[in-house]
This record gives C-alpha cells, sequence and structure tokens, in this order.
DNA sequence: GATCCTCATGAGAGCGATCTCATTGGTTCA
DNA sequence: TGAACCAATGAGATCGCTCTCATGAGGATC
C-alpha cells in the first residue's frame, strides 16, 4: 500500500488541513480546536504515520538523544548504570546512544565524536581523565557534559568519593590489625576511578604508619579469573599480605578462589574486602565483606541530572552519593601477630 | 570564539570553495583534486568542524544508526552482546542506540516506535514474541529487521536452538540416570527462549518416558538469590528432585549455594547444570556444569549481519550456532536409584 | 586547430519537519 | 455599529546537508 513512509504533508492533506496545523498536533495540541485534532490524530493512525525524527531534530535544534560512552559494558558496573540511565532517560521521552571505547582514549575521542555529530542534546561520559583534545571537543560543541564516577570543577559531575572507598576499605583492614595489605586493582590505564581507590587506600596506610608498596598491587582485568590471578600473585611473594582489598568484587571473589585452592582459610590466615557490594557478595565462601558502591543511584540520578539540565531547570554541578562499609565475613583480625 | 556550531557553508567560505565541494570532502574525497581537499580538511579543522547528523540523515536518507531493543541491561547475556553488538557497529561506522523493555511488551512497542521515529537505518529484536501490532509498526516501517535469540520465517533470525540446550542439558542428566529432574527459569512472560528451553526439557524427558510436572518448575528472577530461591521451593516438594536445571548459570549457582546450606552434597545427593557457561561456572563449588550458549558470538554476528544487509550484500536470512553441553563437576549419577 | 573527453567544481533543488508571523472569522464591549 | 481582541489556522522561510545536473578548463586525438 504505501510505499513510502507517510510524511506530514501526507497527514495533512487527508487531513484536510494545512502542515503547519498538522504538526501542531504532534507538538502543541492544545492549540487545535476539538474538531481538527481529531481530524488529524484520525488521519495519522490511517496512514500509520511516524514522524521523522531527522527532520524534526533539524529543524528544532533538539534531538532527544543523549549520548552515553562507557569502557565496557563487559563490566557489570557499567551495563547496570547504563540501564537504569536508559530507563531514566526514557521515562524523560528521551533515546540513549551508547558507546564503548574499551579504556582507550582515542576510541572515547571517537565516539564522543561520532555523538556529538549525531546530534545529541547531551553526554554521559565516566571519569575525568582525557586527552585535552576530547575536552576541546566537549567545550566546542555547546551541549551539556555529565561526567559519573569522578568528579570535575568544570563539568557537571555525579559520582562518589573513590579515593574514600579505597580508604574505607583500607581503614577497615587495619582497624582489624593487619599490617601487610595487598591490592587487587582492575586496569589502571586512563580509569582515574582505579587509580583514586588505589591512592585512598595508600593514604589511609600510610596516615596509620603503614604503606602500599608498589609489590603489593596487582593489575589485573575486571572479572574473577582476574581475582585469582591477583591473589595468586600476591601470595606468592616472599611476604604475602594477610589482607587483600579487590578493587571490586569479581576481583575480590576471584582472590577467594584462589587463596581456597591455596588451602588458606579466609578470614582467619588472610582477610579479603571487596568493592561495590554486587549480589555474589552474599554468595561466595565466605560472603564477602565490600564497600558498597552507589551504582544504580548514579545511573538513576544521572538521567534526572540530564533531563533537569536540558529543561532548564536548577541543579547543583556536583552530586556526591555516600559510600559505605558493609561487613560480611571474610574479613577479621589476622591471626598471628607477629611483628613485621 | 565560536558561539554557533561551524556548518559546512563556513567551512566552503573559509576554503574558498563552494558548499558543494566542502560537502564532498567529508562524503566522496577522491573526486576532489589534492589542493582542494587539503584546504577544505584544513578549514575543517581550524573551525572544529562536525557534521550536522540530522541534516545528513535528512538528506541522505541514511541515519547510519541501529536501534537495539533488548529485555534488560542488567542480565549480563544482553548486556554481553550489546556490547559486542556495538564494537561491530562501531567499526561499520555505525552508532547503537538502546532501549530496554524489562520484558514488558507494551514497553518493547513503545522502545521500537521511538527508534523508528528517530530514523534508525535497522533495528535488532530479541525473540519472536511479540503482540501483532508491534509486528505491523515493524514491517510498515520497511527498515531492516534482525531478530536475535530465536527464529523466524520472515525476518532476519540470528541465534541458536533455545529448546535444545534444553534438550542438551536433561538429556545429559536422563543419560547418568536421573528421573526426577527439576527446572528453575527466568521469567517466562514474554520470553519465549525461556519457554523454548524448558519445552525442550520436557520433550527429551518426555521422550525417555519420564515427565518435568509442573510443581517441578519453579518461575524466578534471573538472578543468585532467585536460583537459591529456586532450589529451596523444589528441594521442599515431597518428592525432590535428584537433579536440577538452571535456566542459566546464575540460577544454577543459586541453586548450588541453597543446596550447600541445606547440607546438600552436589553432585552426589543433586546434580545441577546451569546454562550459558558464564565465567562464574568455573568458580563455583563444585564447578558447575554448562550448557555453552553463543551469545558473544550472536552479538558479532548481529553486527556483521546489519552491516551486510545495508550494504546490500547476500546474507542468509538465518544464522544459527551450536550449543553444546561443557561439563564440570556440578553432574554425576544419583547416588539413589530407588524406583519411582 | 577543431572536436571530444575527462576531471574538478559550482548551482540549485530538495529532504521533512518547526516556528514566526500574518490572516480569518467570530465575540465582546463601549 | 465599529473597534478591539482572541482563538484557530495558514503561508513561507528555515534548519544543514546531499545529490543531480550543468559548466568550464585542460588534454588527447586526428
Amino acid at each position: 500500500m504505501t510505499s513510502r513512509r507517510a510524511t506530514l504533508v501526507d497527514v495533512a492533506k487527508l487531513a484536510g488541513v494545512s502542515r503547519a496545523t498538522a504538526a501542531r498536533a504532534l507538538t502543541a495540541p492544545e492549540l487545535l480546536s476539538r474538531k481538527t485534532l481529531a481530524a488529524v490524530t484520525g488521519a495519522i493512525s490511517t496512514l500509520g504515520y511516524v514522524s521523522d525524527g531527522a527532520a524534526r531534530t533539524l529543524a528544532s535544534g533538539r534531538s532527544n538523544m543523549v549520548g552515553a560512552v562507557v569502557p565496557t559494558l563487559l563490566n557489570s558496573v557499567f551495563a547496570r548504570a547504563i540501564h537504569h540511565l536508559q530507563v531514566g532517560l526514557a521515562d524523560g521521552g528521551m533515546q540513549l546512544v551508547v558507546a564503548a571505547h574499551e579504556y582507550n582514549p582515542a576510541l572515547e575521542a571517537q565516539a564522543v565524536r561520532a555523538l556529538i555529530s549525531r546530534g545529541i542534546d547531551a553526554i554521559v561520559l565516566v571519569g575525568a581523565e582525557r586527552p585535552s583534545d576530547t575536552w576541546s571537543l566537549l567545550r566546542a560543541s555547546h551541549i551539556p557534559v555529565v561526567l559519573t564516577y569522578t568528579f570535575h570543577a568544570e563539568f557537571h559531575s555525579i559520582g562518589f568519593d573513590n579515593a574514600e572507598a579505597g580508604a574505607l576499605a583500607a581503614r577497615h583492614l587495619i582497624g582489624l590489625g593487619h599490617q601487610r595489605i595487598g591490592f587487587i586493582s582492575g586496569p589502571r590505564r586512563s580509569n582515574d576511578r582505579m587509580a583514586l581507590r588505589i591512592t585512598g587506600a595508600a593514604d589511609a596506610l600510610v596516615a596509620a604508619g603503614l604503606e602500599l608498596p608498589r609489590a603489593m598491587i596487582s593489575e589485573q582485568e575486571f572479572s574473577l579469573s582476574g581475582g585469582k590471578l591477583g591473589a595468586h600473585q600476591l601470595m606468592s611473594l616472599a611476604r604475602p599480605p594477610t589482607a587483600i582489598i579487590g578493587g571490586n568484587d569479581l576481583l575480590a571473589a576471584g582472590a577467594l578462589h584462589e587463596l581456597g585452592e591455596r588451602g588458606l582459610q579466609v578470614p582467619e590466615d588472610v582477610s579479603v574486602i571487596g568493592m561495590e557490594n554486587l549480589e555474589i557478595t552474599a554468595f561466595t565462601r565466605p560472603t564477602l565483606t565490600s564497600v558498597q558502591l552507589p551504582t544504580e543511584e548514579i545511573g538513576l540520578a544521572t538521567a534526572q541530572h540530564v533531563l533537569a539540565v536540558l529543561r532548564g531547570a536548577p541543579v547543583d554541578r556536583r552530586v556526591e552519593f555516600p559510600v559505605s562499609l558493609i561487613e560480611r565475613h571474610s574479613t577479621s583480625r589476622p591471626s598471628s601477630c607477629r611483628a613485621d
């Protein structure tokens, strides 16, 4: 029947009104008389008319699309954040365009450029560490930029204190009496979040008269296997740690597994603490003490924030959620308190 | 400096060429002389010009965007598929617009409409079960539709045999001598994949002279807790199963946990098998036998497929990946073989 | 040196909406 | 009864790009 998609002109013709009136039925129906509105909506449904977003965007200057660039959707943190972001935006009638950069700054820049070119109304990014070229691109685009998981003085930021998350974990272990603490981190390249967590932990250790030597940090992929490998590496040291901080729960759970295979008891022989407080923390043996990170909150809040900014509503440039320690059974005081 | 985003007219003016020539530098640079091309690209970079996607889409009729609607990004299957889809599409210079419907058909229809309105060049959906209104919308849009995870005679489909996946699990258990087999499924509403896995398992049981009574099926959320709950429910039956099939690995891993808490040995007392073959299968105690599902392959293949279709290249409407059983340590013959 | 190509570029008409401004007919009020 | 006003609608420009077709400048060919 309709070989070509119907346009507003077709609708107008069928309804016996002008193009402008037909358009108003979509954008400002309250301006039309009952009768014409009915005629137009009738025409719309008989034609199966769907408005052309590109034309609309071009004419109005708004695309109703928001772009988001994350490191990877393979990491559940970002998958969850994107999910909640998408749901929140859809509530506000906006579409989400996503891109992943795999911790590659060049790919991120490329994605940002592509999204800006798409005409997105706002862009959501993760972290505050990127080449200056990317920043210029962002500034030149004149669209709202919302940073998540970290903070930045110039742009809207929604996140939590990564350093505090690391410090919280470290202080918990220090408080229990641990002196040699290891850290299994995720990729640190182009990842200020992880760098901050490490710094936070290191600072807390220093404040307690201890330290986090380089050898006590094992950098791994964000996965169970990564955690296993990291624990393997740390426990193979001449003086292995009595406690291990996982950069996220997957790493910590993987570490738990490795320790079990080595015949070590957790927490008696080695304490382990994770970050993120995923569901898995309640399913490991022993259950995993973890620093809760507000990932769902960030996704939802980011959606609200973007919507508010686009609406022109007043917002705080900086939204910070608290982190907290959830104590389970993978941490306790070290069994042997021999001098260091 | 530039209060307004630069347009092609600005570029053309600065480069001292016509609008058309400037445009050609973007779309068909090989048509320009070395010299003019250099002048235009120079102008582009000094102005920080980024082309306007909406205008481009409107004029060319192609948006270079692909839409994808999935049940939820909270389920790692879809997060992973979307990730690989996005990466594959980006390779082909295309952007991905995502939406989630939370297993709600009305929301899916709404998302489909929104995406079509956005002017996407193709759309990727999960499953083949949806109201006829949605199907009409899809047909009327005249854009390529690619279905994933199931098959459909009318549209491009990329997936695997869900029934066979269920059957594979059941046959494995039957082969080991199990007679009472339980199934912990994910949500079945608007989820033909799960329904098919159950049917496949049930058919395999029937073929062996056994059955899968309704009470032996526990429907739960896709999560570790869901698996735990499901196992709790099944093991509370008067005649509990000697083997449990999890609709995915998370459900199976959760079941493992519940069985452990009940003091039951796996696989001696109860066998458990999952589906998806996630990393977690190697980290449970015991390690989890699982039916491997080609989720990564689907994401990548879908990207390739979409790209090929849009390029006009010949493709098979139906792409099917095999499923296979990965045997680990959570399944064995039942210890007691008392008559049923 | 006239004819014919080819290659590079310019001119101009859309693409399908939005949005401002003008117009119309019908009320209201002095 | 005419000025003023308002609600509803129409006309037409505009958004920034693509794409077809026309044109002009050189070369090659005979």
